[in-house]
DNA sequence: GGGCTGCGCTACATATTATGTAGCAAAAAC
DNA sequence: GTTTTTGCTACATAATATGTAGCGCAGCCC
Protein backbone atom coordinates (compact mmCIF):
# COMPACT_ATOMS: atom_id res chain seq x y z
CA UNK A 1 0.00 0.00 0.00
CA UNK A 2 1.20 3.65 -0.99
CA UNK A 3 2.66 5.51 2.16
CA UNK A 4 1.81 9.14 2.63
CA UNK A 5 4.07 11.47 3.10
CA UNK A 6 4.43 12.22 6.50
CA UNK A 7 4.13 16.31 6.32
CA UNK A 8 3.08 18.99 8.78
CA UNK A 9 0.52 20.12 6.33
CA UNK A 10 -2.37 18.09 6.64
CA UNK A 11 -3.88 19.93 3.29
CA UNK A 12 -0.70 17.86 1.43
CA UNK A 13 -1.82 14.90 3.27
CA UNK A 14 -4.94 15.01 2.06
CA UNK A 15 -4.30 15.82 -1.60
CA UNK A 16 -1.95 12.62 -1.76
CA UNK A 17 -4.84 10.55 -0.75
CA UNK A 18 -7.30 12.30 -3.02
CA UNK A 19 -4.96 12.64 -5.57
CA UNK A 20 -4.67 8.82 -6.01
CA UNK A 21 -6.97 7.59 -8.88
CA UNK A 22 -10.31 6.27 -8.21
CA UNK A 23 -10.30 7.86 -5.10
CA UNK A 24 -12.77 10.76 -5.46
CA UNK A 25 -14.91 7.89 -7.53
CA UNK A 26 -14.68 5.96 -4.64
CA UNK A 27 -15.88 8.54 -1.98
CA UNK A 28 -18.30 10.09 -4.56
CA UNK A 29 -19.99 6.52 -5.11
CA UNK A 30 -20.65 6.29 -1.64
CA UNK A 31 -22.03 9.18 -0.99
CA UNK A 32 -25.84 7.76 -0.97
CA UNK A 33 -25.34 5.31 1.45
CA UNK A 34 -23.35 1.88 1.64
CA UNK A 35 -22.75 -0.35 -0.85
CA UNK A 36 -20.94 -3.72 -0.89
CA UNK A 37 -17.44 -4.20 -2.38
CA UNK A 38 -19.46 -5.87 -5.76
CA UNK A 39 -21.81 -2.86 -5.89
CA UNK A 40 -19.48 -0.30 -5.60
CA UNK A 41 -17.06 -2.03 -8.22
CA UNK A 42 -19.54 -1.76 -10.67
CA UNK A 43 -20.71 1.68 -9.47
CA UNK A 44 -16.81 2.18 -10.44
CA UNK A 45 -17.14 1.16 -13.82
CA UNK A 46 -15.90 -2.40 -12.80
CA UNK A 47 -12.58 -1.21 -11.79
CA UNK A 48 -10.28 -4.07 -10.64
CA UNK A 49 -10.83 -5.86 -8.03
CA UNK A 50 -6.90 -5.31 -6.51
CA UNK A 51 -6.86 -1.45 -6.55
CA UNK A 52 -10.07 -1.32 -5.28
CA UNK A 53 -9.19 -3.27 -2.16
CA UNK A 54 -6.13 -0.90 -1.67
CA UNK A 55 -8.18 1.91 -1.95
CA UNK A 56 -10.56 1.00 0.77
CA UNK A 57 -7.68 -0.13 2.89
CA UNK A 58 -6.32 3.51 2.89
CA UNK A 59 -9.70 4.77 2.96
CA UNK A 60 -10.37 2.45 6.10
CA UNK A 61 -6.76 3.21 7.20
CA UNK A 62 -6.91 7.14 7.19
CA UNK A 63 -10.64 6.96 8.94
CA UNK A 64 -12.52 8.44 5.72
CA UNK A 65 -14.64 5.05 5.14
CA UNK A 66 -15.60 2.26 7.29
CA UNK A 67 -16.97 -1.49 6.65
CA UNK A 68 -20.07 -2.26 8.56
CA UNK A 69 -22.78 -4.82 7.75
CA UNK A 70 -24.34 -2.75 4.90
CA UNK A 71 -21.07 -2.30 3.41
CA UNK A 72 -18.26 0.63 2.88
CA UNK A 73 -19.93 3.98 4.02
CA UNK A 74 -18.15 7.46 4.87
CA UNK A 75 -17.73 8.13 8.46
CA UNK A 76 -19.15 10.96 9.96
CA UNK A 77 -16.16 12.88 9.36
CA UNK A 78 -15.93 12.64 5.84
CA UNK A 79 -19.24 13.15 5.43
CA UNK A 80 -19.05 16.70 6.44
CA UNK A 81 -17.14 17.07 3.26
CA UNK A 82 -21.00 16.49 1.24
CA UNK A 83 -21.14 20.06 0.72
CA UNK A 84 -17.36 20.23 -1.08
CA UNK A 85 -18.11 17.45 -3.29
CA UNK A 86 -21.26 19.15 -4.34
CA UNK A 87 -19.85 22.32 -4.69
CA UNK A 88 -17.29 20.58 -6.99
CA UNK A 89 -20.44 18.95 -9.02
CA UNK A 90 -21.84 21.85 -9.57
CA UNK A 91 -18.44 23.80 -10.66
CA UNK A 92 -17.81 20.51 -12.99
CA UNK A 93 -20.88 21.64 -15.10
CA UNK A 94 -19.59 25.54 -15.93
CA UNK A 95 -16.54 23.71 -16.69
CA UNK A 96 -17.89 21.28 -19.25
CA UNK A 97 -19.99 23.99 -20.73
CA UNK A 98 -17.26 26.75 -21.03
CA UNK A 99 -14.89 24.00 -22.94
CA UNK A 100 -18.00 22.80 -25.15
CA UNK A 101 -17.38 26.61 -26.00
CA UNK A 102 -14.42 26.27 -26.70
CA UNK A 103 -14.11 23.37 -28.96
CA UNK A 104 -16.85 25.21 -30.96
CA UNK A 105 -14.67 28.50 -31.23
CA UNK A 106 -11.98 26.62 -33.05
CA UNK B 1 -1.06 12.31 -22.36
CA UNK B 2 -3.82 10.47 -21.16
CA UNK B 3 -6.90 10.78 -22.50
CA UNK B 4 -10.24 11.98 -20.37
CA UNK B 5 -12.85 9.61 -20.56
CA UNK B 6 -14.97 11.19 -22.60
CA UNK B 7 -18.32 10.85 -20.36
CA UNK B 8 -21.29 12.81 -20.25
CA UNK B 9 -21.13 13.29 -16.25
CA UNK B 10 -19.03 15.97 -15.82
CA UNK B 11 -18.12 15.76 -12.54
CA UNK B 12 -16.46 12.04 -13.95
CA UNK B 13 -14.59 13.93 -15.89
CA UNK B 14 -13.10 16.66 -12.87
CA UNK B 15 -12.64 13.30 -10.84
CA UNK B 16 -10.62 11.93 -13.80
CA UNK B 17 -8.20 14.95 -13.73
CA UNK B 18 -8.20 15.90 -10.09
CA UNK B 19 -7.41 12.12 -9.43
CA UNK B 20 -4.08 12.31 -11.40
CA UNK B 21 -0.95 12.26 -8.91
CA UNK B 22 0.22 16.18 -8.71
CA UNK B 23 -2.87 17.75 -9.94
CA UNK B 24 -4.07 18.72 -7.03
CA UNK B 25 -0.54 19.83 -5.69
CA UNK B 26 0.28 21.78 -9.11
CA UNK B 27 -3.52 23.68 -8.80
CA UNK B 28 -2.59 24.87 -4.68
CA UNK B 29 0.83 26.15 -4.95
CA UNK B 30 -0.53 28.21 -7.96
CA UNK B 31 -3.27 29.81 -5.70
CA UNK B 32 -0.81 32.89 -4.71
CA UNK B 33 -0.27 34.00 -8.15
CA UNK B 34 1.76 32.42 -11.31
CA UNK B 35 4.78 30.30 -11.20
CA UNK B 36 7.22 29.79 -13.62
CA UNK B 37 8.23 26.29 -14.72
CA UNK B 38 11.28 25.81 -12.37
CA UNK B 39 9.74 27.79 -9.45
CA UNK B 40 6.56 25.07 -9.38
CA UNK B 41 9.05 22.77 -10.18
CA UNK B 42 10.64 23.77 -6.60
CA UNK B 43 7.57 24.21 -5.06
CA UNK B 44 5.87 20.48 -5.88
CA UNK B 45 9.35 18.79 -4.11
CA UNK B 46 11.15 18.62 -7.07
CA UNK B 47 8.45 16.87 -9.17
CA UNK B 48 10.08 15.15 -11.90
CA UNK B 49 9.81 17.76 -15.52
CA UNK B 50 8.72 14.96 -17.00
CA UNK B 51 5.55 14.97 -15.18
CA UNK B 52 4.62 18.67 -14.62
CA UNK B 53 4.94 19.22 -18.21
CA UNK B 54 2.57 16.44 -18.89
CA UNK B 55 -0.03 17.82 -16.12
CA UNK B 56 0.37 21.55 -17.24
CA UNK B 57 -0.60 20.08 -20.88
CA UNK B 58 -2.93 18.63 -19.52
CA UNK B 59 -4.36 21.15 -17.38
CA UNK B 60 -4.40 23.66 -20.53
CA UNK B 61 -5.67 21.53 -22.32
CA UNK B 62 -9.16 21.39 -20.31
CA UNK B 63 -8.97 25.48 -19.48
CA UNK B 64 -7.91 24.66 -16.07
CA UNK B 65 -4.26 26.98 -16.55
CA UNK B 66 -2.97 29.22 -19.12
CA UNK B 67 0.85 30.09 -19.26
CA UNK B 68 1.30 34.38 -19.45
CA UNK B 69 4.71 36.15 -19.36
CA UNK B 70 4.88 35.71 -15.32
CA UNK B 71 4.37 31.76 -15.48
CA UNK B 72 1.22 29.47 -15.23
CA UNK B 73 -1.52 30.97 -13.69
CA UNK B 74 -5.14 29.60 -13.09
CA UNK B 75 -7.63 30.24 -15.41
CA UNK B 76 -11.05 32.94 -14.19
CA UNK B 77 -12.57 29.96 -14.39
CA UNK B 78 -10.77 27.62 -11.91
CA UNK B 79 -10.15 30.70 -9.46
CA UNK B 80 -13.81 29.94 -8.35
CA UNK B 81 -12.79 26.91 -7.09
CA UNK B 82 -10.49 28.96 -4.75
CA UNK B 83 -13.44 28.60 -1.64
CA UNK B 84 -13.25 25.12 -1.96
CA UNK B 85 -10.20 24.18 -2.20
CA UNK B 86 -9.53 26.30 1.37
CA UNK B 87 -12.79 24.38 2.34
CA UNK B 88 -10.48 21.38 1.78
CA UNK B 89 -8.03 22.94 3.66
CA UNK B 90 -9.67 23.63 6.83
CA UNK B 91 -11.27 20.08 6.60
CA UNK B 92 -8.02 18.59 6.13
CA UNK B 93 -6.95 20.31 9.54
CA UNK B 94 -9.81 18.77 11.61
CA UNK B 95 -9.34 15.47 9.82
CA UNK B 96 -5.25 15.59 11.11
CA UNK B 97 -6.86 16.09 14.58
CA UNK B 98 -9.14 13.11 14.29
CA UNK B 99 -6.30 10.82 12.96
CA UNK B 100 -3.73 11.91 15.89
CA UNK B 101 -6.51 11.27 18.48
CA UNK B 102 -7.03 7.49 16.77
CA UNK B 103 -3.31 6.84 16.94
CA UNK B 104 -3.28 7.66 20.88
CA UNK B 105 -6.28 5.39 21.52
CA UNK B 106 -4.26 2.38 20.72
C1' DG C 1 -24.91 -33.81 4.64
C1' DG C 2 -23.89 -32.28 -0.22
C1' DG C 3 -24.24 -29.26 -3.72
C1' DC C 4 -25.40 -24.70 -5.25
C1' DT C 5 -24.83 -19.48 -5.26
C1' DG C 6 -22.95 -15.14 -4.22
C1' DC C 7 -19.61 -12.83 -1.45
C1' DG C 8 -15.06 -10.38 -0.21
C1' DC C 9 -10.94 -10.62 -1.75
C1' DT C 10 -6.17 -12.51 -3.62
C1' DA C 11 -2.73 -14.05 -7.41
C1' DC C 12 -0.32 -12.93 -11.16
C1' DA C 13 1.09 -11.77 -15.77
C1' DT C 14 0.86 -7.62 -18.68
C1' DA C 15 0.42 -2.80 -19.65
C1' DT C 16 0.60 1.85 -18.19
C1' DT C 17 2.61 5.60 -15.60
C1' DA C 18 6.06 7.95 -12.56
C1' DT C 19 10.89 8.86 -11.16
C1' DG C 20 15.34 10.70 -11.58
C1' DT C 21 19.18 12.26 -14.04
C1' DA C 22 21.26 14.37 -17.87
C1' DG C 23 21.19 17.73 -21.01
C1' DC C 24 19.49 20.58 -25.24
C1' DA C 25 17.85 24.82 -27.60
C1' DA C 26 16.43 29.41 -26.98
C1' DA C 27 16.02 33.59 -24.49
C1' DA C 28 17.81 36.70 -21.31
C1' DA C 29 21.68 39.01 -18.62
C1' DC C 30 25.99 40.73 -18.63
C1' DG D 1 29.42 37.14 -27.63
C1' DT D 2 29.84 34.47 -23.80
C1' DT D 3 27.65 33.01 -19.65
C1' DT D 4 23.33 31.98 -17.18
C1' DT D 5 18.97 30.76 -16.71
C1' DT D 6 14.68 28.72 -18.40
C1' DG D 7 11.36 25.69 -20.41
C1' DC D 8 11.29 21.43 -21.55
C1' DT D 9 12.75 16.59 -23.69
C1' DA D 10 15.12 11.81 -23.59
C1' DC D 11 15.49 7.70 -21.63
C1' DA D 12 16.43 3.93 -18.55
C1' DT D 13 14.45 2.15 -14.18
C1' DA D 14 10.95 1.66 -10.73
C1' DA D 15 6.39 1.81 -9.19
C1' DT D 16 1.44 1.27 -10.08
C1' DA D 17 -2.85 -0.20 -12.55
C1' DT D 18 -5.40 -3.57 -15.42
C1' DG D 19 -7.77 -7.67 -16.35
C1' DT D 20 -8.75 -12.36 -15.72
C1' DA D 21 -9.09 -16.34 -13.02
C1' DG D 22 -10.34 -18.28 -9.04
C1' DC D 23 -10.02 -19.31 -3.75
C1' DG D 24 -12.21 -19.83 0.76
C1' DC D 25 -16.27 -18.87 3.21
C1' DA D 26 -21.12 -18.09 4.37
C1' DG D 27 -25.80 -18.85 3.47
C1' DC D 28 -29.21 -21.33 1.19
C1' DC D 29 -31.97 -25.74 -0.61
C1' DC D 30 -33.17 -30.48 -0.33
Amino acid sequence: MAKLTETSRPVLALFDVLGQKWVLRIIWELRNGPLTFRELRAQCDEISPTVLNQRLALLKDTLLLESTDEGYKPTALLEELGPVLYALRDWSNSWAEIRVAHRHEL
